[in-house]
DNA sequence: CGTTAGCAGTCGCCCTGTCCGACTGCTAAT
DNA sequence: ATTAGCAGTCGGACAGGGCGACTGCTAACG
């Protein structure tokens, strides 16, 4: 076990090595860590961190750099912060403004974490465990192409263009939307089947297309998230090499990003914080993400930070976590009266 | 004027510069360019096309490299290729079996050109003049919630939450939408005001609401483009140093890329090429722009390559004439035109 | 026993000089 | 007009040396 002075010494090196990019000296560490030791007595200290693998030295006679292990045991020794109070309403008030829209709270509060982490942002569209249909709407477009619009419970709103072997009149397409809005309130894509009968070969094709589309809803884990930020992780010096870059910039393009970086299990409003070679993706393990759950138990989201390990943890968890508060009260309020109803 | 065989000379050049990425000195010319002449005479006619400005030198003793100038002439003496027939078999049959959906197209679109292009693939959703109301629907979410769902001719479906101050039903909703539909088939923001009488103060808030919606659909000059092969541009040589990389990313976030790489004017259906310095971002100036129009004039989207300055001219543009009539033509189906099949 | 000063040793960085290879520019011959 | 040949130029790779920063060690100190 440490000593409290080695603990010191330890945090002070992995928050001098945050915001200076380099490797600290023993000299740095008795100068400005504030307890007044000679810089020998710090070197003494220093190598027990290092026989530890708390920190380590690109080579003999170079400062120390924190390593994946002195990361966590700085993140976990770090008290619980919050966002000052203005911050906080600062950013409660923008999404006040913005447009009453799920996809535009998503996207502003990936801009938002961007802008305040200086890092990669991404935002994942809540996800509803079974989805289920609000209101069905079929549109003629032509003779024999009609638009279908898919008013989930949510809300979230699909459309499909059906195209027909023959001419199919606005009349019969409402009829049948009438038809599928008696019965198919509130369904999931499971609870369809037992409902289809009587129907015309048109509407027989148009409850497949229906059931067809929500299948796809339900079994894509992810949409493409929203993402942000990428022109400020460039800027870290970490990433001048080009290597790294381009491995994040595939992964953030292959559009696999949030299965990599998602652990297996989040558990609800925590913010989790997984360091360096703690990532699953090998693309990342020189970076960290910072991430939390947004949403109420019938559609949860994810909310996160990628960066390199060398980043501002004591910043980034408050902004991840109250931004994840604020996304949780916006999809809240929008299933409100709507969840507790339709729950039991 | 150049000569038949300086001309040569410099599409050999230009050629050969676009394959390796490296200066081409006189020997090489002389050896594989198909002419048989010695590299001293090669040499010579390298000196007039140096000063005539078509190729640079980085220094005095250094192979040489084509300027703008030069890769204008290259790709204006570009025979007006088409793609292989077998290529063009394939492309339709992948989009004739991907989801009727025009976003669908235009993502697969992307990304088939960042693939056939390896190179940075954008395509803007087509763009309607004046967008016209198809249907409205209202759909009560919760006492004083409502979610508008406006379809509009295109078709493309916008959706919009609107809270009230008071109670308000699904039956008034369903009242409202109805007249609405009586009164708005067809159309446009403009056309909305003077159709605004003896309506309830709950229905003026929603075609207030409706305004809206369709002035921003309006004013807006383009959505986000699909965007695609940031990962293949970045592994050519170009890119190796950061600044480029970093540029050439933060227009891609910044969302002004189709801004800052659209010409004044697009002729319909012609292929343009714009080179280097040729374009109005400084950020781009040492890439290339090929882009197109698609679409009907009703509704016209752009599909392009952006890529450096040494970019495979001669696959790329018949690719994005290829793909850009493959769009026209879904996007005149869906309007229910004969797509103007393109001369050439 | 913890702490400290001092010194030797190590290593990366930068600057310099040198050599080598690639290519051009020029000139004189054909 | 074309060519061969030669001198000149430039960048890249490499090695050596000085410099600065920092550590590791040891012996002395309270």
């Amino acid at each position: 076990m440490l000593t409290a002075r080695t603990k010191l010494i330890l945090k002070y090196i992995v928050s001098q090595y945050i915001t200076d990019a380099a490797p600290v000296s023993s000299q740095n560490v008795a100068q400005n860590a504030g307890l007044s030791v000679s810089s020998a007595t710090v070197r003494n200290e220093i190598a027990i961190l290092e026989q530890e693998g708390y920190v380590l030295r690109a080579h003999t006679s170079a400062g120390c750099i924190p390593s994946d292990k002195g990361y966590r045991l700085y993140v976990d020794s770090l008290p619980n912060l919050n966002l000052p109070v203005e911050r906080q309403r600062l950013l409660s008030h923008i999404f006040m403004q913005v447009e009453k829209e799920v996809d535009e709270w998503l996207k502003l509060a990936a801009t938002m974490l961007a802008e305040m982490s200086r890092n990669v942002a991404v935002v994942a569209t809540p996800k509803q465990n079974d989805c289920r249909i609000k209101y069905v709407e079929l549109v003629s477009l032509q003779d024999r192409l009609a638009l279908l619009v898919l008013i989930l419970v949510g809300p979230k709103v699909k459309q499909k263009l059906i195209s027909f072997d023959a001419n199919v009149s606005q009349a019969a397409l409402t009829t049948a939307a009438n038809k599928f809005n008696e019965s198919f309130g509130g369904i999931t894509a499971r609870g369809m089947n037992p409902q289809l009968e009587n129907l015309t070969p048109i509407e027989k094709q148009i409850s497949d297309t229906i059931a067809q589309v929500m299948k796809l809803e339900d079994e894509q884990e992810f949409e493409a998230p929203y993402l942000d930020g990428l022109h400020l992780i460039l800027k870290q010096p970490e990433f001048a090499g080009g290597k790294q870059m381009k491995d994040l910039i595939e992964l953030v393009e292959s559009r696999t990003l949030l299965k990599m970086i998602r652990p297996e299990q989040l558990k609800e409003h925590t913010v989790h914080v997984i360091i360096g070679s703690e990532n699953k993706s090998a693309a990342i393990q020189n970076c960290s993400v910072i991430i939390s759950q947004y949403g109420i138990p019938e559609a949860t989201g994810t909310i996160g930070v990628v960066g390199p390990t060398r980043m501002a943890y004591s910043n980034t968890i408050p902004s991840v976590h109250y931004l994840s508060i604020i996304l949780t009260e916006l999809v809240g309020n929008l299933y409100g009266k709507q969840a507790r109803s339709s729950s039991n």
